[in-house]
Parts: C-alpha cells; sequence; structure tokens
DNA sequence: TTTCTATTTGGTAAAATTTACCAAATGAAG
DNA sequence: CTTCATTTGGTAAATTTTACCAAATAGAAA
C-alpha cells in the first residue's frame, strides 16, 4: 500500500506538493436500513480516534482534495461531499496529546516528524458526506492504521477538535438534508415510500409522519410513482419511486423545506 | 498610520507572525434607509477593487482574526462577523492580473513581495459582516488604499474571485437572517415596525407584505411591543418596539422561518 | 376649529399548508 | 378463503399564510 520511503517522503517533502498549515477532514455518514453510522479511523502510531483527513496538493480545487483524502484512507470513491465550516482555534489541537516521542519509538519512520512541516499549526476545512454503509468496505489507507463505521451515538471521543467537528457535520447535513437530493446517494434507482421515509427518519433523527411526508414529496414532485410494484413477501406490494431531479434543483434555488 | 518599515517588515517576516497560505476576506454589507451597500476596497498598489482582508496571527481563533483585519483595514469595531464559505481553487488568484513589477516601480517599498511568503497560493475564509454603514466611517488602513461603501448593485468588479464571494456572501446572509437577529444589528434600540420592515426588504431584496410581516414578529414574540410612541410629523404616530433576544435564541434553534 | 393627507394598525376572510388519523386495498401464507 | 402485516387513498381539523379593507391618528393646512 505505502512504503516506509513514502512516507519519509511525505514527512520531508510533503510541503512542496501539498499547501502546509491546511488539511482538510472529513466527517463520513453512513446509512442503511434505519442505522447512522460515521466513519473513524485511527492515524498509524497515533492512540486515539478523529475523523480522516489529508492536505490539499497545490493544483487542485478543496472539493477534488477531499475526494481524494477521502479516497485515500478509506477506499470510498465517488461520495457525495460538501464543505460546511473551517475549523481555526490556534488549541484546536492539544499538542500535549500528541507523545511523538512514543511514536517515534513505536515506528521509526517517523523520525523526522518533530521538525516538520506537520507539526505546524493548522487550520482545516470541514467537509461531510453520506453513503450507503452496506455498499462500501472502507480501508486504511496512507498512514491511517484503521477504519470503521460506528453508530451515530456511539462514537468514542475524538481527538482534536474533532467532536466538535461531528456535530457541526451532522447539523449542517440535517440543514441540507431539506433541499438537497442526499437520499438519492442513499437509495437504489427504484425505491419505495417506506424506504425514503426511512432515510429522512434516520438522518434527521426525529419521527416523520409515515403518511404525510411521502405523501409531501409526491405534491412537491420531487419523486415521481413509476408503473411497478417490489414484492415483499405477505403484504400488499408497493409501488416503486424514482427521483425526479429537475424538481429538486428547482426546490433548492426556491429553498422547500419538508418538515 | 503605517511606515515604511512596517509594511516591509510584513513582506519579510510576516509568515512568522501570521500562518501562511491561508487568508481571510470580509464582505462587509452596509445597510442605512432601505439601501444595501457593500464596502470594497483597494490594496496599495492595485488596479483593481477587493473585499477588504488579511492574514490570520498564529495566536488567534478565525473569528478574532477576522474582526481585527476588518479593524485594521476600515477602522470599525464590534461588527457581527460570520463565517460562510472557504474559497480554495487554485487558480483563484491571477496572478497575471498582479503586474507586481509596476507595483514596485510605483512602490519601492514593495520591492521584496516577488519572493516573499505574500506570492504563495494562498485559501481564503469568507467571512460576511452587517452594520449601518451611515454610522461608520470607513478608513483606509493597513496596506489599503481607499475604502468604500458600493451599492450592492453597483459594485465594480472585483479582484480574484471576489465576485464570487460577493455573491456566496449574500446568499448566506438571507439564509442566516431568517433565524439570526441580525436586524438588531442594524437598528436602534427602539424601533418602528416600519423600520424593520425595511431593513428586512432591502436585504432579501424582495417585498414583504407590510401588515403580515411585522405582525409575524410580534406573534413569534421576536419583537416585544413598547409603551411609547415616535414622534414622525404630519402622519399617525407609530409605536415603538425592541427585540427579544431570548426568543430569538430560541428560535435559532428551532429554525424558525420568517417567509 | 375643522378638514385634509399620509401613515399606522386592528381586523378578517379566503387560500394554502400541515397535522392527525381512519379505513380500504393488497399480496402471500396458512 | 381467511388472516395478517403493510401500503395507500382519503378526509377533517388545525394552523399558517396571503390578501386586503377600513378605522385610527397626528400634525399641517385651511
Amino acid at each position: 500500500m505505502h512504503t516506509n520511503k513514502e512516507v519519509e517522503d511525505f514527512i520531508e517533502n510533503g510541503y512542496k506538493t501539498y499547501i502546509p498549515h491546511i488539511s482538510i477532514d472529513c466527517a463520513i455518514f453512513g446509512y442503511h436500513d434505519h442505522q447512522l453510522k460515521i466513519l473513524v479511523s485511527q492515524i498509524e502510531g497515533f492512540d486515539g480516534y478523529c475523523l480522516p483527513g489529508g492536505y490539499i496538493k497545490r493544483t487542485e480545487t478543496l472539493d477534488e482534495a477531499a475526494g481524494r483524502i477521502v479516497e485515500e484512507k478509506t477506499a470510498i470513491t465517488g461520495l457525495y461531499l460538501q464543505q460546511y465550516k473551517t475549523f481555526g482555534d490556534p488549541d484546536r489541537i492539544k499538542w500535549n496529546e500528541l507523545d511523538t516521542d512514543r511514536i517515534i519509538a513505536k515506528l521509526p519512520v517517523f523520525k523526522k516528524i518533530k521538525s516538520s512541516w506537520l507539526m505546524d499549526q493548522t487550520i482545516s476545512i470541514g467537509y461531510y458526506a453520506i453513503t450507503d454503509f452496506s455498499l462500501v468496505k472502507p480501508q486504511p489507507g496512507f498512514m491511517s492504521a484503521s477504519c470503521e463505521w460506528y453508530d451515530i451515538d456511539k462514537v468514542p471521543p475524538l481527538l482534536f477538535d474533532h467532536d466538535q467537528m461531528v456535530k457541526d457535520a451532522l447539523q449542517a447535513l440535517r440543514q441540507q438534508l431539506y433541499y438537497a437530493p442526499i437520499a438519492e446517494k442513499l437509495l437504489p434507482k427504484k425505491f419505495t415510500l417506506t424506504e425514503i421515509h426511512a432515510v429522512y427518519e434516520a438522518l434527521l433523527g426525529k419521527r416523520l409522519d409515515i403518511r404525510n411526508f411521502p405523501k409531501k414529496l409526491v405534491f412537491l414532485g420531487l419523486i415521481n410513482k413509476l408503473n411497478e410494484k417490489r414484492n415483499i413477501g405477505p403484504h400488499r406490494a408497493p409501488y416503486l419511486y424514482s427521483f425526479n431531479n429537475r424538481q429538486y434543483s428547482r426546490a433548492l434555488k426556491r429553498g422547500i423545506s419538508l418538515t
């Protein structure tokens, strides 16, 4: 995956390729079957958990960098990514949380990290993303030791200011959910009203009337009823629906709300 | 205000005090008497116009930095400032728009700028602010040559990506207006319904029913009716109102909308 | 003093939207 | 052909939004 030589070169010369002092951290939310999770990883050699993050190449846009970072750290591609806030408190990184001597003792490849560009003050741009966690097997990538889904209410305490990042990201996601086609990323092309209802309930963390909510989606033209049904065992077969992206982008402009 | 020595020192050694590669740019909106304006400045030696901006000290939070930058560049203090988006396209600064040779020829104090930290790639954090432009006389400060209010629909084309910044800032301001006590910054402690109505119309750039809009503000408890009237010449004297901050912060949490 | 004018404000009816929830329809299993 | 769990059409009530009328009012003009 990544050789010692690559890591050493990143520590010593990374600032030539990447912009120093700025990073991107991604809160990647995963939904499946009524559950909301978030992807938490460990940096190689570090003790605690944190959000997957990385640096911006000098040739990239921020959105491109966020996409690449997610791909490098988790092997997930093509996520819906959204910038939501930039974090820059001078004490956002508690340097005493990082026992560099112990890390170097454990992993000698980090021997030059103390005087490297990585130890400089860093401002971090927060992105959130959303995906179906059952379709995706996160893989620890460059410099990350692990990479796992946690239930949103069972996230372990995170390093730095990443707890706050998760909180703010979730708030931003929930606001956007009302007028951006986020649910589209979490459902198959054809889905039932019950399914889309469950997505919104899980992401918003609150109950929505099972009858009125889908009715409004149809009324607003955000989804289209198809002439097909799905077989779901010994019950009435539900109709299938598909998204109407044209209406969604209009809703975005006008600022429709989905209660 | 600032000596040549200070400018030279900033160019040569500023990176020790400030974090390089990151700046803050502020879209400062000004309201008064139905009019919406924005503060546009000129950097000393540069040709075009741009938003007032600056760098972040290594000891500051982002909000503190934004406040200091506004103060340094415009002599305005105590603004309501809000971070809204971070801009980082690698080509957001068109270096060929900057004729450094000509600037140096005009102002020799800039002679070392070409090889300085200021010419490096920079990501910018966007803030917006709002104030009453009649109460405030902007003063060009450190390294800015001018500093003036422009009608929001008569802003000259701006350098870099600052046109986009103005657009995004205004959009963010308008969204926030529905649940943050922004109008409070633009009105005296005691104000009439007509006055607050005018503020919202100007900031949103659209008409709001003169009767229903204030009625809703009262109904939601966002403003309180006082037992005083104001004398306004040969017409019926309007009642005075004041803000109810407690209700406002509750509205913020619940996400009330003001149509 | 009375009339006039411009503005503020109480009010209300109609329209639209949201909320709550009933009961019929449905598809397969027993 | 009955049963069961689920989907879905429907509707009535509650609430909110929209549109707009007309009375109240304060000083200026007559």
